[in-house]
RNA sequence: GUGGGUGUAGCUCAGGGGCAGAGCGCCUGACUGUGGCUCAGGAGGUCGCGGGUUCGAAACCCGUCACCCACCCCA
């Protein structure tokens, strides 16, 4: 027996769950294209190359390849690779129709992406991205709007305490300088920060050591965590912001203090930009803020809920990655939300409407006998006509499992049709709630049913 | 990749060297043109897979695979 289970990571939908899908994509949609986002698709597989290198170390391991074909097989060379996000196919179709494309270019993407990991919780192998990015502009107003648009379609979709948190690339080396912590060390430390919230200063503190750092750049960082721990306001205000430049005064170069002043600017001007969008109160400094990928320039976002462990979302600017296919500078930024993440959630908090454990039809033709096919197609139809989703139950089988059938879908109206009704022109239609039934003209059985079903609500 | 746990009916699980079990679901009938409730009956299993110990293994031992949890990493 080759067994029934999806591959590992991988998932079947039933229809149940890819109504709760859809659900969420359409929302997700609808807000970002009303922020003049476009839709995009491309294909699963990218060449290898277009895929390596972008996504830093740990991430070249967790692509998934795909075989040369062929003569070719027999090498176990891998030539093309499964996407492992959206940004990367995305930055080369924008080098790749430069000419087509406008600029700014903003658009949006919603398609699955594999990742060759271990699953976990909420975590899978194939998983779905919602993707929105702004490509051509450097104004921190893009940012500003990414933020605006993923708030506005995490409210629209029922989430309520999510907070953006914010970081800068340019300030996090600065903040690691700062620990004295050596270049060859950063990628780790970068890891060991980023675990903050989960594992408080002490356990940071502790990977820090663990990671091979001198006590002297544990006890800049702990240092450092305690004045952003007393300033004001903390995380969630400007003041936090000054932090850095506070501890850092002593010992900076004049380079490195204008590079970290500009990316200090940039922040304030993102978050003063928020100001009037829905994100705007959610807007959280959050100076120990990482994210894994290698290709993120500037601001870096991520957006979280408390009782999930992992971010619903994350997102940042790359200004150099349209550059590694084109050669031409377009800059670029944008903003992922995992699907999987934010249905956890829904799913746990039963944040779905109602109206979603919706039935498969609202009318359900029942017949008795093999006779009854034909005139059953043709009321079918009729009630179709009349705007109801309707199905015909196949087989002539006893009517108790007909109705049986229709009642465990959830269908509400089962339509029958049996000899007397056939050579009356009628059809009889129970109410399966209310266990009344009445038997109309055909003609007008469309009608009477409709008003029965939005008197229902 | 590391550590731990669990694999028995379609699903959720009990059992613990001597006849393969329960609940739910499914099917049939009571009820031949009417569902939910009730009652009676029925189908459905290589006890994950391979080997070993034993008169005898679903159980004990070894291996292996799958899944779950934690770590790691991420969306």
């Amino acid at each position: 027996m080759p067994g029934t289970a999806p591959p590992s990571g991988m998932r079947d939908f039933l229809p149940e769950d890819v109504r709760r899908r859809e659900y969420v994509i359409g929302i997700i949609k609808r807000v970002y294209e009303r922020y003049g986002f476009e839709p995009l698709e491309t294909p699963a597989a990218e060449n290898l190359e277009t895929l390596l290198g972008k996504y830093g170390e740990e991430g070249n391991k967790l692509i998934f390849k795909i075989l040369r074909r062929g003569e070719h097989e027999a090498t176990g060379q891998a030539d093309l690779a499964l996407r492992y996000d959206l940004t990367v196919p995305l930055a080369r179709v924008v080098a790749q129709y430069q000419a087509k494309l406008p600029r700014p270019f903003k658009r949006y993407q919603i398609q699955p992406v594999w990742r060759a990991d271990r699953p976990g919780r909420g975590r899978f192998r194939e998983f779905y991205q919602c993707d929105v990015d702004s490509l051509g502009s450097t104004s921190p107003l893009v940012e500003a709007e990414l933020c605006g648009a993923v708030s506005d379609a995490l409210t629209e979709l029922g989430f309520k305490g999510f907070r953006f948190r914010i970081n800068h690339r340019r300030r996090l080396t600065r903040l690691l300088r700062a620990f004295r912590i050596p270049p060859e060390l950063h990628e780790r430390a970068l890891v060991a920060l980023d675990k903050l919230d989960k594992v408080g200063p002490d356990g940071v503190a502790a990977e820090l050591r663990n990671g091979g750092l001198g006590a002297d750049s544990v006890k800049a960082f702990l240092a450092f965590y305690g004045l952003v721990q007393t300033a004001p306001g903390t995380y969630g205000a400007d003041v936090s912001l000054l932090a850095l430049d506070m501890s850092e005064s002593a010992s900076s170069n004049t380079m490195a203090e204008s590079d970290e002043m500009s990316a200090a600017e940039n922040l304030r001007a993102i978050l003063e930009l928020t100001k009037g969008t829905s994100a705007e109160s959610r807007m959280h400094y959050d100076p120990f803020l990482a994210r894994g990928l290698s290709y993120y320039t500037g601001a870096i976002m991520e957006v979280n809920v408390a009782d999930l462990a992992g971010s619903l979302g994350g997102g940042g600017r790359y200004d150099n990655l349209v550059g590694m296919f084109s050669g031409q500078h377009i800059p670029a930024c944008g903003f992922s939300l995992g699907l999987e993440r934010i249905l956890v959630v829904m799913t746990e908090r039963g944040m779905f409407p109602p109206s979603l454990a919706t039935s498969p039809a609202d009318v359900m033709v029942a017949t008795f006998d093999a006779a009854g096919a034909g005139p059953a197609m043709r009321v079918a139809g009729v009630l179709r006509g009349a705007g109801l989703r309707v199905m015909v139950y196949p087989d002539p089988d006893r009517i108790g499992r007909q109705i049986k059938y229709a009642d465990g879908r959830g269908i509400p109206f089962v339509a029958i049709l049996g000899e007397d009704e056939i050579k009356a022109g009628t059809v009889t239609v129970k109410n399966l709630a209310r266990q009344t039934q009445r038997t109309y003209q055909q003609s007008a059985a469309g009608a009477a049913i409709r008003e029965a079903l939005t008197g229902r609500g």
